[in-house]
DNA sequence: CCCGATAGTTGAGATAATCTCAACTAAAGT
DNA sequence: ACTTTAGTTGAGATTATCTCAACTATCGGG
């Protein structure tokens, strides 16, 4: 027989008076009086048939029933306050939400933000990886870095600011070359198998491997062939496995780049007129997080050493 | 800054929406209008300043902060649900309560129910599902299937029986592969999408990828990526639907083995050291029906058909 | 022993939270 | 093109929750 569910007030009013095992305590606790919380339980006990509380005069105890009742609701209003605890870290001072791509979190971000602990160890920063453009009114966050177009028209409710030119470059493991021998020519590079980089693809025009070929002139590369991902990670990652030759974006493919596990076999590149992008809420003010933020990672963009990774930039889409 | 609580209709009425992704559904399932929950959702995301859903205009779907939000409620409403129905049915001779995780219900259990109801139709059974260890002295439960470690000292306050070991083994959908292309070896399955069950990550050592790739000899696996749940089933669900490959507990990935509707892409296992018990109060006289739902578990188990199914166990943790 | 303080209860009425209803929008289905 | 469906919104109705005041009875101090 199952017992329709008594009203949760009067539930949350049973599990604070036993917890306290004082009505008193429990009205300071809810902001209501002891009478309030009196007619509350008698009412569940009432609906359930049960007396949870022995009274005396000045005090009260819990029945056996109440006590069999009482540590479910008490576990059950504890992860509640929880969860509605947990909501409410995106609001505190020296915790920053940045939210930003896989791509650019796993390949990018996350390997330098040891540093910025180091710098900023009062901050607390959180990186809400996604494939889709956070919100800033709803998914409390604070900042993002966005794959942009440079020309995009502004948006009213956002602050905009360029942050790493993208161009896309060729790259590959150099065990691949060693398996299918010199590559030094796009047209060499299109007996390569391929791996396509597809995240964005159905939102915004992006540059791809036909842009790279048709730029370098070669007319007959087979494109349909190769794998394809939708995560800038997962395709660096089955670059570095000799999976094929990638089409990246040279910040995401730098630190591979720089311990040898890419190779840039033809050092030619397209620019998209795309750049990644620091994006806040326009109006909301920045808070010291925030701007501690910006200002390391536009140093960590500066400090990149590009000298060993340059390409000739054979078009600007 | 710690939130004020909001009320907890509010919270429940998202909690309710939440769960089946319709206003219609929780309405329903609350007996009031749509108008109503959408009220108490739009105050509650005022009152909390994010908005916890998407509104489509026939459908709405959870924004990154309503996702946030929803486990701890759903966990915590289900508590308070479950104590008081445990009230309801304490003392009564031929209700059995067993309480058990919602992988092992929906996935194994579940489905096997009819047989034990078939055999004993005398006996009702409750399946009291939750992701932590139910109480035998306050949430009136007669009898539990648990994951614990085969050498978990003796509790003073318990039976424990062991039922069945674990292994975990990688799972997929066939159709996984056929996208993908074929896996044969650990260093293919890598590149592979991962899915991660965290059920008890935060309360026991689990086996998890990073395990069982470094078994395999994989040393290079991104394990940051791919998606978490906190629950088997949702995770086995996950997989069918071609997310990507988990590593599974054999047991609850039976019956989708058995339909095909997911394979075992690499066959290589890790014996993790933990088990399905049975688990009763010690001292408490078994009820028959108890004993007669143990020895009808016993059977279940030992009927399962594991030949075509055989892995090769690498790490005995 | 008396008196004041304290904790809990109870009934009546006030307050405000919650709900229904109807009208609306807009996509989906026929 | 029309109908159906799901969700939203404002206004007003309903009812759950609350306060208040009066009560009971124990406890502690003088």
């Amino acid at each position: 027989m199952a017992r329709p569910m008594p009203p949760l007030s009067a539930l949350r009013a049973f599990e604070a008076a036993a917890r306290h095992l004082s009505m008193s305590a429990a009205a300071r606790e809810l902001n209501v009086t002891a009478g309030a919380l009196s007619h509350q339980i008698r009412g569940l006990e009432e609906m359930l048939g049960v007396r949870l509380f022995e009274r005396r005069v000045r005090a009260i105890a819990l029945t056996a029933a109440g006590k069999q009742l009482y540590p479910g609701l008490q576990t059950g209003f504890a992860q509640i306050r929880d969860a509605v605890a947990g909501l409410a870290v995106a609001g505190q001072p020296n915790v920053l939400v940045v939210s930003t791509s896989p791509g650019m979190t796993s390949k990018w971000l996350a390997p330098r933000l040891y540093k910025f602990g180091a710098a900023h160890p009062d901050i607390d920063v959180r990186i809400s990886s996604s494939l889709t453009n956070a919100n800033f009114e709803t998914d409390g966050i604070d900042l993002a870095v966005r794959n942009m177009s440079v020309t995009a028209p502004p948006d009213r409710m956002l602050e905009v600011e360029r942050l790493a030119d993208i161009t896309f470059i060729p790259v590959c493991s150099p065990r691949l070359i060693d398996k299918h021998g010199p590559v030094k020519t796009a047209h060499d590079l299109a007996r390569l198998p391929l791996i396509h980089d597809e995240t964005l693809k159905s939102r915004a025009a992006q540059a791809d491997w036909k842009d790279w070929f048709t730029a370098a002139g070669v007319t007959d590369a087979d494109l349909r062939r190769g794998l394809r991902f939708n995560s800038a990670d997962h395709a660096l990652d089955a670059a570095g496995e000799s999976a094929g030759v990638l089409l990246a974006h040279s910040l995401l493919a730098y630190d591979d780049l720089r311990t040898g596990r890419l190779v840039i076999p033809v050092k030619l590149s397209i620019a998209p007129g795309r750049a990644f992008h620091l994006v806040s809420a326009r109006g909301r003010k920045p808070s010291p997080a925030a701007e501690a933020f910006k200002s390391w990672i536009k140093d960590e963009v500066a400090a990149l050493d590009w000298r060993k990774f340059k390409t000739r930039v054979m078009a600007q889409l």
